[in-house]
RNA sequence: CGGGGUGUGGCGCAGCGGCAGCGCGCCUGUUUUGGGAACAGGAGGUCGCCGGUUCGAUCCCGGCCACCCCGACCA
């Protein structure tokens, strides 16, 4: 492709608009063009990108046994609303309808149809197991896209599915779906790491996430230095510290003035915060609940939320609160009548412990558990931080920003029982399909991948994915010499095979080598008078500082070298 | 949805109750040519939209819309 031709102009400065260094190099290099706020065209150079990406992909997803399809975008509402997920998903959901008043959905995921298709074309044992993705356009209604293409509205996805007949089954796909995920992850020059996550609102068990660390992105990770945990905040456990145990002492109200937080609760009272309980308050689905909690530790509503069951949670308002009987700086579960309280099981690894007395301005001292009030439920809803000890090993925990490339989920029966997706087994009994899905953001990965492979001339794309392998760059293109000598080695370049982008524009010096540098394409070449006269080309890759020469007439060679390395 | 910010030529920005500007880019010509060239000439705008105030609004007032950032939210 010769630059004067292609589609995409270079910008000098930095758009305003953007902030992460992948939205920017982007915008910057003319790949991407941004129709509204998460939607966006991709230019020539992006879309040859992501069509690596998704060939890439396409070729281990076959590998791992994968069959490719091509399903609808725009789908019946009943199917959604049949799976609940109508309302799970609710306003994300893209709603429209047709001149006939039906209510449609653009569909975000596939699970509800392929569910149904595959009940319609799987009547045996003998047809499983299977997998069967797809790679296209997903539409979701984010409450906020950001960062480019790191979080959109419309999106290219790699979904697939698997279908096992039980369990064991289940975890050999979902083995070979992570498996197949390293291998594009690395073959794409990504590093990314696996953690444990939470399955939201797909559903499901088991739950991997495929991560790159990065400052720009949105999740919080939650590493271990020593040994190798690793989980998504989200989900990620810890070792809670236990206090002594101590006789239980009568419980004794306290006069606290004016103290209204843990943090002044427990200077006040000259104790450890670990000795406090905290309430929190939240409507789940229109329920007030209170949340306990031992004041050293902060609530993870993800974790509340599974624990709940609740579609829609929310902090309650400082009138639900009050409505609800509750003195907010002195709450307390204890003597709390009709309201459901959940806690976390911090509260058991202590003993008489502060708490709110529920009257402005008071305390108890020694709460109990079980003693002075009982939780409806006592599960782990704790959030993980840096410095909290590990679950497996101890030690102290890190926390890092990560981008999600790749999510995979076993998800058991919960569409095959909705959608009644059954299979006789040997003995003719019916069973309900085990399935497994697992998605990877084309754009996403292009954009997690400029965030790791830049500099501050721009992007330095991994072999793989480059748009092109090779940056021709003529300089003093009215020379008739040099020309010709451009054009013929465009030539051969094509001819080797080797996708070429020739700047065959008659800029200077400087502004060729910088775009070059900005579209960070893996190898360059230089055809000159200066080279010419020696015969030689000067070839420099993206990555080095310096750049080598070679005969002319080896150049092909020499490249084709440095781009299978 | 809450908080903050921004809308003026392709991009980055300034401006001001009275002819709409600058830099970059773009077009033509001449000279240049190894890290964003120089000179000369030129094109390009419904100043986000609607309404109000005013002799007159890009500017002041009201409403709306869009986009960006933080939070909520989010396979």
């Amino acid at each position: 492709m010769r630059v004067s031709r292609l589609f995409g102009k270079t910008l000098r400065d930095d758009p305003a608009e953007a902030e992460l260094v992948s939205h920017k190099l982007m915008l910057k290099a003319g790949m991407i063009y941004q129709a509204a706020a998460g939607i966006y065209g991709y230019m020539p150079l992006a879309w040859r990108s992501l069509r690596k990406i998704e060939q890439i992909i396409r070729e281990e997803m076959d590998a791992a046994g994968g069959q490719e399809i091509h399903l609808p975008v725009l789908q019946p509402r009943d199917l959604w609303q049949m799976s609940g997920r109508d309302k799970m998903m609710g306003p994300e959901l893209f709603r429209v309808t047709d001149r006939r008043d039906r209510e449609m959905v653009l569909a975000p995921t596939h699970e509800e149809l392929l569910t149904n298709m595959v009940k319609a074309n799987v009547n045996s044992y003998r047809d499983l197991p299977m997998t069967i993705y797809q790679i296209q356009t997903k539409f979701r209604d984010e409450p906020r896209p950001r960062g480019g293409l790191i979080r959109v509205r419309e999106f290219d996805m790699k979904d697939a599915y698997s279908f096992d007949a039980d369990e064991e089954g289940l975890d050999l796909s979902y083995q070979a779906m992570v498996q197949a995920y390293k291998n594009i992850f690395a073959r794409c020059g990504l590093d990314a790491i696996i953690v444990d996550a939470d399955s939201g609102a797909i559903g499901g068990k088991d739950s991997q996430e495929f991560i790159l660390l990065a400052d720009a992105g949105e999740d919080t990770i939650i590493l271990c230095p020593t040994c190798d945990y690793a989980a998504n905040g989200e989900k990620a456990v810890f070792k809670k510290e236990t206090l002594p145990t101590e006789n239980e002492l009568p419980l004794e109200e306290v006069a606290t003035p004016g103290v209204k937080t843990i943090q002044e609760l427990a200077e006040y009272l000259g104790v450890s915060e670990s000795k406090t309980l905290k309430g929190v308050f939240y409507m789940a689905d229109g329920q007030f609940t209170f949340v306990v909690i031992r004041g050293d530790l902060d609530v993870n509503e993800v974790k509340l939320n599974n624990a709940l069951g609740a579609i829609d949670l929310r902090l309650a308002t400082p009138q639900e609160v009050t409505a609800a009987g509750v003195v907010a700086g002195s709450a307390s579960p204890v003597g709390l009548k009709g309201t459901r309280i959940v806690a976390d099981d911090s509260i058991e690894l202590g003993s008489n412990f502060v708490v709110g007395a529920n009257k402005d301005g008071y305390h108890f001292n020694n709460a109990n558990v079980p003693r002075d009030f009982k939780a409806d439920t006592i599960t782990d809803i704790a959030m993980a931080q840096a410095g909290y000890a590990c679950p497996n090993c101890g030690a102290s925990l890190q926390t890092h920003r990560g981008i999600e490339v790749g999510h995979v989920f076993k998800l058991g029966t919960r569409y095959s029982d909705i959608q009644e997706a059954t299979y006789p087994d040997r003995d003719g009994e019916s069973h309900p399909i085990m399935m497994g899905c697992y998605g990877i953001g084309v754009g996403r990965l292009l954009a997690a991948s400029i965030e790791q492979h830049n500099d501050e001339n721009g992007i330095l794309f991994p072999k793989p994915i480059a748009p092109y392998d090779v940056q021709l760059v003529g300089l003093n293109m009215q020379n008739d010499e040099v020309t010709n000598a451009a054009n013929t080695l465009y030539e051969e370049l094509t001819a080797a095979g080797l996708s070429t982008l020739y700047d065959d524009r008659s800029e200077t010096a400087g502004v060729k080598f910088n775009d070059a540098d900005l579209l960070g394409l893996p190898v360059r070449v230089v055809v000159s008078p200066r080279n010419l006269k020696q015969g030689i080309v000067e070839i420099k890759e993206r990555s080095s500082e310096d750049p080598t020469t070679v005969p002319s007439d080896e150049a092909v060679d020499v490249i084709r070298r440095l781009i299978d390395a």
